[in-house]
DNA sequence: CGACCATTTGATATGGATCAAGCGATGTGG
DNA sequence: CCACATCGCTTGATCCATATCAAATGGTCG
């Protein structure tokens, strides 16, 4: 594994932007790139930094002593990453693909937090999304498998710029370790979905949602 | 579903206690009782107070839209449960025995934990619990049944006064829609467990680990 | 005692894992 | 620029853990 774990000297000049900072994590952040596969900080290392993807995609995965992967969730453009509920990361961070990620010292957030009401709240929404994030993990992992893809191929869906047609930037086997089963069933499934025409899969990355309401019953 | 959805007008004054409050929750509640499979709050309902389990059993738990059910975790006195991301409740709670809970509007949490740092701190505390507890449980749904059921008593017995031997309070469903396994299959494995000597069975619902060790190794 | 409910146990079915091979795209060295 | 190695993905055949279906057992309460 291509080791790369940031220890970011952060700079008080945040990178130029031609719009405002749609929060307060934004404006102070230090810029760090990470190439693929690239670790950005290690399981059970200090928690003492906040992240915002700004390019690529960064996933949150933890192996266990089988050896066996498990993937906590995957964040895109804007997705702010690296708040724990300890003091230590409870998964891993790696970038996906080539990323460039926003770094601020979490207790900067937090002395922060502590004068303006704004960025406290925006603290809690934080903490609150990835709560809902994780009890929705929850509930995708008691389904079947094409339940699960289907859950999985939504919520991308939701989180892309156009909605029906998206790129996946993670590999099939990424996918499986989120979804908590293996590569081969994965591909079965997609393979299923799009015979059935409820997908298509022009490339193996790209998905186009052709019957995005078939998709929806199938998560019941 | 027996219905009994608390609607607490709260009352000043708490009940009396021999001891200091642990936390400043404890406060300020008003303390209301449950019957066995009492409904404390709806899923889809305002996420209007926060409450402590006194005595008894509360379950949290989803009813998916085909029928099974999800149990999101399970809250023994002491416990705090009712924070939701949102502003309304994703699981609903029902209490599993008689139970005992302290009722407390969010808003006066809120409030209080505006002037008060400590209390502030502990509303952190309680969401990063919340969010590991959610995290763990990903964990322990891909795993096999009996790593699952062995993970299971391990966290039970962790919460349990006297380590080693404890009381279920809840039943074979509850612990199997839980786990994401079915009934049978917990019962077998628990039998299973029984007859390597891993644990004993004095009643259905006792259940005295003979070797933890054995068990820790299980779940890897 | 008898009804009811929770739990266990047994027999069988099946969804997804595992093992194995093939295929297509991408990149590298000759 | 092509041959070939590599990597990610798909497809096929088989196996197995757990679900499902069914029935027996045991405990509790009227």
């Amino acid at each position: 594994m291509l080791r790369q774990t940031a220890s970011p000297a952060l700079r008080a000049t945040p990178a130029t932007r031609s719009h405002p900072p749609a929060n307060s994590i934004e404006g102070i952040g230090a810029p760090m790139t990470f190439g693929r596969n690239a670790e950005i900080y290690g399981d059970s290392e200090p928690a003492d930094y906040l992240y915002q993807v700004i390019r690529g995609t960064v996933r949150t995965s933890k192996v266990l002593t089988d050896g066996r992967r498990q993937i906590g969730g995957f964040y895109l453009p804007g997705d702010i990453f690296g708040l724990e509920a300890g003091d230590e990361h409870a998964f891993s961070a790696e970038a996906i693909s080539d990323s460039k990620v926003l770094v601020v010292k979490r207790s900067a957030v937090i002395s922060l937090a502590a004068r303006d009401n704004a960025v406290a709240r925006q603290l809690w929404t934080l903490a609150g999304r990835e709560l809902a994030r994780a009890q929705d993990h929850v509930l995708l992992l008691v389904k079947t498998a094409q339940e699960r893809v289907a859950g999985f191929l939504l919520e991308m869906a939701g989180r892309a710029p156009d909605g029906d047609s998206f790129e996946l930037s993670m590999s099939r086997q990424d996918i499986a370790d989120y979804l908590g089963l293996t590569i081969e069933t994965v591909s079965r499934t997609l393979t299923s979905l799009e015979s059935e025409g409820v997908i298509a899969l022009p490339t193996s990355r790209r998905v186009v949602l052709r019957n995005p309401q078939a998709l929806r019953q199938m998560i019941a």
